[in-house]
DNA sequence: ATGATTTTGATTGATTCTGATTTTTTATAC
DNA sequence: GTATAAAAAATCAGAATCAATCAAAATCAT
């Protein structure tokens, strides 16, 4: 019997493998075969379908899996992001401009003084913010779970948070209620990334997390939006801004001239970076 | 003899190997690996089972890895990022009653029904309850950034936070201002540790945390105090609380038992485990 | 060396996990 | 609708794991 995992485990299937072990496992298998029946994983993971069937219940229950009728599948959607935490694994391998959301990230981070005060939004644009803040002394409010731990393990900036839930899907702070810190806090910017910005304002696609963006940009005084060539043009159904909220937008060269001229007819800054690509 | 790590002991099998150093090759194992089982290790090392689970123990106490049923894994997020925030300062120096601070931890945690709310004070004792958390299903609230951040990666917990600065020495979020949304949390019960409890009452030796802890004190119903024997009878000039207000005790069986009568004639429910040592 | 302390490994009983079997549920065909 | 087959859940005994205990061995302080 050769599951495709053998080669994996130092000593072989003559020893018993953990519950924990297993799991990981199955959840390896799917990521990389979408779909797994019972008993294929049965012979897989050389252990009986009932094993199995319990595995499966529980990594349901924690949400590292779907279960179906049959077997299990993985869970589509961005639920990963929330899973992989920890460090750049975040969300780069979805992402393909990297490299040019990197300039755009260290552009931003460039406009901060020393000893200023600035609220960033939390994404996977302004994540990127971190590498360049690491020997900087600047007041962060962030209400991403991920920047701030990330802030506070590589940098000596101060950090504050929103209080409120953390809305596991992207690590983010909601803040639930009406009176909350960041009432009292101010920012003379707030960082933001997007997925669409346009004529018709800056896009969001998470209804939950608008609101609580929203209230975080009232103590901003100056908002400016983080989108590479990508997101330059493109609407969405969920406005979070209108356009004339926007301070400054921060670019990349790829990026359509015609509307980035609209944007400074508008009264908006615009950087343009050079793409890497 | 097929131990991996022959080659790496430069007086080879036949003399004893030493605790620190039996340690330190369960983690390199580890690192390679990602998984091991007890009896593996057992091989491995040359030991009894015995001596593994309590090596086993004391890492996982430490925070150098993660035990799980059956042996043990690596801690996947960032490695360290718990014993890095909190600093040195924080728990690797109070190495001293680590299992008997997470037995009292793990009785903690069981006074906890799902779904239940919750509020937990950051600080070393209270770190522990977060490995039995971990299959549970409760909501959380807590200052303590590194148990929010252990909590998120390693259980399903609904996690929130009070909004504020970051306290880099003792990575507790301190909530600056007068509303904040811990106002309109409610818990059933906080637990804390604290660094002595007496006829006057609990003990806190940081200004500036005392605040902010009182505020959270006063969104629960029931104060639980985690104190092992060595913080009994403890007094210490910044009073938390004084005693009246504190509705549990949990210590272990080294305590003064004359001082715990009298918590009990103040009507304080004391819970007494197992020291191990 | 001597006694005190710590570490170790075997044993115990309680708990949890596993896999075979049985029962219930679900999907599909008739 | 019922019949049928496949899958999931429930049950249960045996196996594995684990914390606690205790005595032997090793280490340490004097």
């Amino acid at each position: 019997m050769t599951g495709i995992f053998q080669s994996r485990l130092l000593w072989g299937w003559g020893n018993k493998m953990l519950e924990k072990q297993r799991q990981q496992l199955i959840i390896d298998y799917l990521e990389e075969a979408k779909f797994a029946s019972v008993p294929v994983l049965r012979d897989q993971l050389n252990s009986s379908e009932a094993t199995i069937r319990r595995d499966l219940n529980k990594l349901a229950a924690a949400r590292k899996i779907k279960k179906i009728r049959g077997g299990a599948e993985v869970i589509q959607s961005a639920a990963t992001p929330a899973t992989k935490i920890a460090g750049k694994s975040f969300w780069v391998d979805k992402e393909k401009n990297v490299d040019t959301k990197r300039m755009i990230a260290k552009r931003a981070v460039e406009l901060c003084t020393d000893g200023e005060s600035v609220i960033i939004n939390g994404g996977s644009s302004t994540f990127m913010m971190a590498e360049f803040l690491q020997d900087r002394r600047i007041n962060i409010l962030t209400n991403s779970f991920v920047l701030a731990h990330e802030l506070l393990e590589n940098s000596q900036n101060q950090v504050s948070l929103p209080g409120g839930e953390v809305y596991r899907k992207q690590s983010i702070i909601l803040s639930s209620f009406e009176n909350d810190t960041t009432q009292n806090y101010r920012g003379s910017r707030m960082f933001m990334g997007c997925p669409g910005i346009s004529e018709i304002g800056v896009m969001e696609t998470d209804p939950l997390l608008i609101l609580a963006e929203q209230k975080l940009r009232k103590r901003a005084d100056k908002l400016i939006v983080l989108a590479d060539s990508s997101k330059i043009g493109v609407k969405g159904n969920l406005i979070f801004s209108p356009l004339s909220d926007v301070d400054m937008v921060i670019t990349d060269s790829n990026a359509d001239k015609t509307i980035l001229k609209y944007f400074e007819a508008q009264g908006i800054e615009v950087i343009v970076v050079d793409a890497c690509d």
